[in-house]
RNA sequence: GGGGCCGUGGUCUAGAUUGGUUAUGAUACGCGGCUUGGGCCCGCGUGGUCGUGGGUUCAAAUCCCACCGGCCCCA
């Protein structure tokens, strides 16, 4: 055997992006965008399973944290829909409606939920009716609709949004954020562990969710510079609270509005970062929390030794199976050169080889999805081993993602710095004065948006504004965005 | 919102500028054989509304228009 490492580059996702992910989709069984209506795709079985699996991840964390599982409507009304100003202007470009012309031409509009928030409160108003009943923290994993007039792309930017929304209320402005840090934390945790490396970052006001009083984003690195937004909490203050009029009764016995946050996560962007941060030119390089299958079986078959062969594969596979989710790729149509580039494109995170020579020695032969490197070890070590490897992987996929999320990083001082910046795929850290004329100004001569300033980290400005030269107010980051 | 490019078996693709016989090749798929430590090889076979609709023409994958779908750039 020759023990030549094998190389991993991962520069097709870097210098063409857009083909890269496109045909690893359908390549790696994620997701067919064939399907003929703008912006809706089919998820595959590969797709569906790491859905399922992230849901199930942050549905456990909600749930421990006492978000109660609900399902509400789909539908609102025309009225429901518009009772607080801001929102209905942020959204009522883009959502789909439902006419249903009854017989004596009277016309009847239902809106479909970009977003649950006039679906859930006019709820909350009903169930909410003292501070006994606060706070009340509900989620539900549905998919949201959004006629997205610019260029939809699988995952990224899609019609038909799978996500989970929670949706919380509070009898004080400490409370909601306290509910702030607590919902950030859950997101964190769950992107911790699929390795998936972000900027937590607070939007500027004009960017902020419509409705909300200050939006606190996910921004996770892709690729080709942009940035991929999986995650929004909102801090929505009493400002639907006012419009769906929902009061409670306080301890001394006064009446108030209560206090409100909303906070989304979305599967399909969490996906594509996955498969984004993660992948190589060989495919998919699954965390193997979510992967489908995390070890793979190859026999490896000469003339005359199969049944040995095959044998000692089978007892292994069983020892592995209940602990693992483990496939035998015992087809005898293929080649094992074949099998294995098709299982390191499947993104397996483990491969297990087994040929004569294991059989002789009692040993294994295992192989890293993530670094390609092979190691061998006696079977009797071989679950402890795994552990082990499990463990390596997940950790060395989420330094690396965030090695390569502050490499990405650069500190600007002038525009025209700033501008190459971003058309090298970099994510801009400048000044900024916080004036709206420089934000403007920003994004017209930097080709990048203002995505806002860390939420976690405080940073304080060393130097003037990147626009204008004035002083600055704060820190922000400057990226493309889908 | 404005501009540009593109759509050909499941996938990728030649053919289009210059309209003209049976639409090219690879890959995948099916059957048989040979093999199996990184996509092996040989033989046979299946698979096409050339995105959709209309127009020009004796003749359209090819030219024109609209729509659908995709990609890129600008705002």
């Amino acid at each position: 055997m020759s023990s030549g490492q094998q190389s991993v580059t991962a520069l097709k996702k870097f210098t063409n992006f857009t083909n890269w992910f496109d045909e690893l989709l359908l390549n790696a069984k994620i997701a067919d965008n064939r399907y003929p209506v703008k912006g809706f795709i089919v998820y595959l079985e590969n797709g569906a399973y790491i859905i399922e699996k992230i849901k199930r991840l942050l549905e456990e964390k909600l749930e421990k944290t006492g978000h109660k599982l609900m399902y509400f409507p789909l539908v609102a009304t025309e009225e429901l829909f518009s009772k607080e100003a801001e929102h209905i202007k942020g959204f009522s470009r883009e959502v789909f409606k439902i006419e249903q012309r009854e017989e004596k031409g009277a016309e009847r509009i239902l809106i479909v939920r970009p977003t649950s928030e006039t679906i859930i409160y006019p709820m909350f108003k009903l169930w909410i009716r003292s501070h006994a009943d606060l706070p009340l923290k509900i989620h539900q994993s549905v998919n949201v609709y959004r006629y997205e007039t610019k260029a939809t792309r699988p995952l990224y930017r899609v019609r038909e949004i799978p996500w989970n929304e929670a949706h919380t209320a509070h009898e004080s402005p400490s409370d909601a954020e306290r509910q702030v840090k607590e919902a950030i934390e859950i997101y964190r945790e769950v992107l911790e562990e699929l390795g998936i490396s972000f900027l937590l970052l607070k939007r500027p006001d004009f960017d902020k969710f419509a409705g909300a009083v200050y939006s606190i984003a996910f921004d996770a690195w892709n690729p080709d510079g942009r940035i991929n937004q999986v995650g929004t909490v909102h801090n929505l203050g009493k400002n639907f609270s006012k419009a769906y009029d929902i009061t409670f009764e306080k301890k001394d016995g006064s009446r108030g509005l209560v206090y409100q946050l909303c906070y989304g996560f979305g599967y399909s962007r969490v996906l594509a970062a996955i498969i984004a941060q993660h992948g190589d030119d060989r495919g998919l390089v699954l965390p193997p929390i979510v992967a489908p299958t995390q070890i793979v079986l190859i026999p490896i078959l000469f003339k005359g030794q199969e049944k040995e062969v095959l044998e000692y594969s089978r007892e292994i596979y069983a020892e592995l199976k209940d602990i693992w989710r483990t496939t035998l790729d015992d087809r005898e149509d293929i080649t094992p050169g074949e099998k294995f580039y098709y299982w390191e494109m499947m993104g397996a995170p483990i491969r297990v080889e087994i040929g004569p020579r294991e059989v002789l020695e009692g040993i294994v032969t295992l192989t890293r999805r993530d670094t390609l490197e092979r190691l061998q070890c006696n079977r009797s070590e071989i679950v402890k081993e795994i552990s082990q490897l499990m463990e390596k992987i997940s950790q060395n996929l989420r330094e690396k993602s965030k090695r390569m999320l502050y490499q990405m990083i650069l500190d600007c001082r002038e525009l025209e710095e700033a501008a190459k910046a971003v058309d090298n795929k970099n994510i801009v850290r400048a000044a900024w004065c916080g004036s709206m004329d420089c934000a403007q100004k920003i994004k017209e001569h930097v080709g990048g948006e203002i995505r806002g300033e860390r939420y976690d980290v405080g940073e304080h400005p060393d130097r003037p504004c990147i626009a204008c030269g004035q002083q600055a107010k704060t820190i922000i980051y400057i990226a493309r965005a889908y």
